[in-house]
RNA sequence: GGUCGCGUAGCUCAGCUGGAUAGAGCAUCUGCCUUCUAAGCAGACGGUCACAGGUUCGAAUCCUGUCGCGAUCACCA
């Protein structure tokens, strides 16, 4: 039993004894640190219920609970708040409970629960990710494995807009202009020259806008009537019409772009459990699309498109299909959803990552599949977050203003390698080991400094001031974790100490106290879809260690039984350290 | 214009279902490596929690309004 509970059935008896009183709520929060106690109690609320001044109330109870639990060892009221003192040996016994559990706070998934699915990184196969997409796939695979630490089973998926317009601009540069290249030909990742020939696209789409604005057309008349746009519109025809050439080449620059994506997900180290295709979604989609037409929760205009009516729920119309009768974006997200449930029959519920922009996309989303009368359309989740902008403003692909994700895994790296030589720990490795911990380092670094941000805020990278490897950092909670294993390195002893043979310094019980709350912490970051907490969680408990660290010898304690301890105690913060990262998908360096 | 989100120290961010004197990191300044890894520790400096009302014993937190920033309101995805 918590000492919470525990503390608030004996405060309710304590006013049923001593005032007759039945109290429904007892309020709990961390002692400060400038008082003394390990737990307070706000009496204000309970002030309502008996009429007296908070002192004496506070008084009252403490006294009542240090005769009556043996955990309360003392106490002190301060305003309206009761601190209360807890005896050490409910914090060693707590403890032992834990010090042998490698996956303390996580809870063991339940087979037949049921499952969420995880949507996350859902790119265009066009160009090569960039760090808007860094951040939503870490966000995306960090919420997974929260969710899967808090009990749940899990599947990680995405979306792959393979079909559309954006595509065809690539092919059709790549027909004019590329005479043949191919990756293994230029040495070129996949993505990144299927990425060039989109770029080379919009160079040809403005030279010709320029030229019909010297001939005399207004800026946004040229921009429809760029030839090269409409071989593009044409392209994209002969694709839906299934146009043998047209579909080949398709097929052939997808692949490279997924050959890409591919190691750029294996440097960021996520994964996925099952893939989607636009290309394969959007008819079932269309199929739904009839089938609520005929139910009434589409309706069919004059010229034949069909749409939603959403007025009554406070949103506006919206189409799902159109006049011509081809798939919209809408049509194609209800058939993935409706796809995804048949595929896993297991699956509750869903999640997708998706930026902020879409807000408004996904309520209408949620709400149709509600209309149509899928009852697990109840537990969507749209994981929402800002976007990452640079100093000089929005990235735009087509400009070139991009941070690309490779590129910035790169760059990481080498940050790590120039701290890591200057201070020139790791010479009993070899060079391959040295550069594996340099991309533990530099990864831990890029993606602590994203996670640790609340999703809804939007992030501003300057790539000029390079992430930070100092304070509130990854790798300073790698230094830590490093930093631990030293020590064990040196104690590897394994011994059942009594806990009666231990006064704990106030250091190793505020570390005791951290680790409460850490099994809690996982449910609320998996309720709340937020590795922020996470991060600051972490941080904190560091910050903890760090500080009992520098103020106690471990090794050098005076008393065997002491020594042992302070061993466990930097055995189980490190486990907790490496666990935790791990939901952040941040791994530990035994060195650095 | 309607809707949604954000606004906390010079900068980057915490602040749980309202609670004690609003916390960290970076930057600036002071100390601490012959002793377990100084990517560290201890401390100083730094705030009208955008603004104005309201609810409450108590508001950064909840409500209303104003201002600022962003997004969105397509037969684009």
């Amino acid at each position: 039993m918590n000492i919470q509970k525990t503390l608030a059935y004996h405060i309710k008896k304590a006013f049923l004894s001593l005032f007759n009183l039945e109290l429904e709520t007892v309020e709990f929060q961390a002692t400060r640190k400038e008082f003394e106690g390990d737990i307070t109690v706000v009496t204000f609320s309970m002030l309502r219920v008996v009429k007296m001044n908070p002192a004496q109330l506070g008084e009252d109870l403490g006294n009542y609970l240090v005769k009556n639990l043996d955990e309360v060892k003392s106490f002190n009221v301060v305003k309206g708040f009761l601190n209360i003192v807890i005896a050490d040996v409910f914090f060693l016994n707590f403890f032992n409970t834990i010090k042998d559990d490698d996956k303390f706070g996580f809870v063991e998934t339940d087979p037949n629960g049921k499952a969420i699915m995880v949507e996350y990184s859902s790119p265009n196969t066009n160009k090569p990710l960039h760090l808007g997409h860094i951040r939503n796939n870490l966000l995306g695979y960090s919420v997974a494995e929260i969710l899967k630490a808090a009990g749940n089973k899990v599947y990680k998926t995405q979306i792959i807009n393979d079909r559309g317009i954006h595509i065809c601009k690539s092919m059709l540069a790549y027909k004019k202009f590329g005479h043949g290249e191919t990756p293994e030909g230029s040495g070129l990742k996949g993505d990144k020259l299927v990425g060039n020939y989109y770029v080379k696209f919009d160079q040809e789409y403005k030279k010709e806008i320029q030229t019909l604005v010297e001939d005399g057309f207004s800026i946004d008349g040229a921009k429809t009537l760029a030839p090269i746009l409409f071989e593009a519109q044409d392209m994209l025809l002969k694709w839906e019409a299934g146009d043998e050439a047209t579909v080949a080449l398709w097929k052939t620059m997808n692949q490279w772009v997924y050959e890409g994506f591919d190691i750029t997900y294996k440097n960021l180290g996520v994964d996925f459990d099952a893939l989607y295709y636009e290309s394969d979604t959007y008819l079932l989609g269309k199929e739904f699309v009839a089938e609520g037409l005929k139910t009434g929760v589409f309706f069919k205009k004059e010229d034949g498109s069909v749409w939603c009516d959403l007025t009554e729920d406070g949103l506006d119309e919206k189409i799902v299909l159109r006049s011509d009768g081809t798939a919209v974006y809408m049509t194609q997200d209800i058939g993935t959803a409706i796809q995804r449930i048949k595929d896993y029959p297991d699956v509750g519920g869903m999640v997708y990552t998706v930026g902020n922009e879409q807000d408004y996309h996904f309520k209408v989303l949620f709400l149709i599949l509600k209309k149509l009368g899928f009852d697990w359309a109840k537990n969507l989740f749209h994981l929402s977050y800002g976007m990452v902008d640079l100093p000089s403003g929005k990235m735009k692909s087509r400009e070139g203003t991009v941070v690309d994700a490779d590129d910035l895994i790169i760059e990481m790296a080498k940050t790590a390698k120039e701290i890591s030589q200057d201070l020139g720990k790791l010479e009993e490795y070899n060079e391959a080991e040295k550069q594996t911990i340099y991309n533990t380092i530099g990864l831990g670094a890029l993606k602590y400094f994203i996670l640790k941000v609340d999703p809804k805020k939007r992030i501003l990278f300057d790539p000029e001031a390079s992430v930070d490897f100092q304070g509130n950092t990854g790798p300073f909670i790698q230094y830590t974790y490093a930093r631990i294993q030293a020590i064990l390195r040196k104690a590897n002893f394994d011994i059942a100490i009594k806990v009666d043979a231990i006064t704990l310094h106030k250091k190793e019980k505020e570390l005791i106290k951290q680790l409460q709350l850490f099994p809690e912490l996982i449910q609320n970051a998996a309720k709340n879809h937020s590795p922020a907490l996470i991060a600051n969680y972490t941080y904190d408990l560091v910050k903890g260690f760090n500080s009992f660290y520098q103020s106690v010898s471990i090794l050098g304690a005076e008393k065997d039984s002491e020594k042992i301890f302070r061993v466990q105690v930097s055995q189980v913060v490190s486990n907790t350290i490496k666990n935790a990262l791990s939901l952040l998908g941040i791994n530990v360096p035994e060195r650095m």
